[in-house]
DNA sequence: TTCTTCATGTAACTAGTTACATGATTAC
DNA sequence: GTAATCATGTAACTAGTTACATGAAGAA
């Protein structure tokens, strides 16, 4: 194997697993749902394949054990008290400056000055309305029961909900704010050319 | 080879590529630098072993031409009236649903909750912190010299700042109103017990 | 008994990283 | 001439995805 030392575990699936695992045991069953339906929606995610391989490899390590073998071959995985310890220790460990991102959703925000005005205002609208079409859901959602997933296991629900939400309002703010820019340079009514500049003199007019 | 008939691209880092130079014409290194300094800060990070392979790629399908060859064996890239418009359709498409969320911030977040509530307001206020400061340092740097990197490509910055700015207090806002919850519940002052349960009440004690 | 859901796994592939390697140009 | 930076690349590895595969338990 190649489990060895002790050793680093810079990266992240581990944490999740033993994060989600240290709130409730749960089986690599209920963790892959866990990771569709909580974690993967906003932070992280992971289909069965990484999970299953994952937790053997922290169970050969020592960060989790069995304490359950139930029916149809599954295994319930509790953190032991070494688990406990790598999580406490990597949470409290300052992060590398910033974190690694990785998204799709900004990176998509961020081209937008690479397309002509008036298509980017098309995606700027359609970003705007699907972020508050997504908030005011999830305002909903809450409103009704409580903790919107996750009721069973306290503040996990709670805190990814009040964080999406502001990461949604976040977001749909700045779509507006450049919408208004974009609209303030005189795009969508006075055609190409002058003040446009403001956000987008580079494009070169090609194709 | 492999890159055949006009294919699916759903990927991002050919995207990023496009956008980059769809804005302005550059080399690889350039690109490897924009990466570092702009996108990579928030949107997607890759390193020049990933970006010179991809250009040739690019390059290959068309979507990209060599517009001049520089000192050292440089290429300036430019995007071809094909590589615009994939960057236009992909740009235009609807997003699969929240889009791929890959981010270690927010999983260390979300773990929070698996901490006990002591480390979880350490942690919590190093990111209140960490975010307010580096809100402040993007604010000065862009009052003092508008669009803080990038300056002769046009909109990208300020699009890119505003975004990152509105990113950072969000999470500040979060974080502070974490701490909050945290200590309405109580801890911090009376020890464990009764009220935290408000956010964790389900920390089996364990270790 | 058939279909669905529970529950786990392997194998092949894709994307991206780290480490290694090379050479040209510019600054001192 | 020596060091730093510019500029590109290859090879080996890691992480994660998709497709494939299996079987048990409960519902119809």
């Amino acid at each position: 194997m190649s489990e060895m030392d002790g050793t680093m575990y810079d990266v992240s699936l581990p944490h999740a697993l033993l994060g989600l695992l240290a709130v409730e045991p749960r089986s690599g069953y209920e963790l892959t749902k866990a990771f569709e339906a909580d974690l993967g929606r906003y932070a992280w995610q992971a289909g069965h394949t990484s999970i299953y391989p994952e937790l053997n490899r922290l169970l050969a390590d020592g960060l989790l054990e069995v304490t359950r073998e139930g029916a149809r071959g599954s295994r319930t995985y509790a953190v032991t008290p070494a688990g406990r310890e790598e999580l406490r220790s990597w949470l409290l460990a300052p992060p590398r400056p910033a974190g690694k991102v990785r998204n799709e959703q900004v990176l998509r925000m961020f081209l937008l000055s690479a397309l002509d005005p008036d298509d980017a205002l098309t995606v700027l609208r359609t970003i705007a309305e699907k972020t508050g079409a997504a908030a005011a859901e999830l305002r909903r959602v809450r409103a009704e029961n409580g903790p919107p997933v996750n009721r069973g296991a306290a503040g996990f629900g709670l805190l990814a909900a009040e964080f999406g939400l502001r990461q949604y309002d976040a977001v749909r703010g700045w779509a507006l704010w450049a919408i208004e820019q974009y609209e303030a340079a005189g795009v969508g009514s006075s055609g190409g050319g002058g003040p446009a500049a403001v956000l987008d003199e580079s494009r070169s007019g090609s194709s």
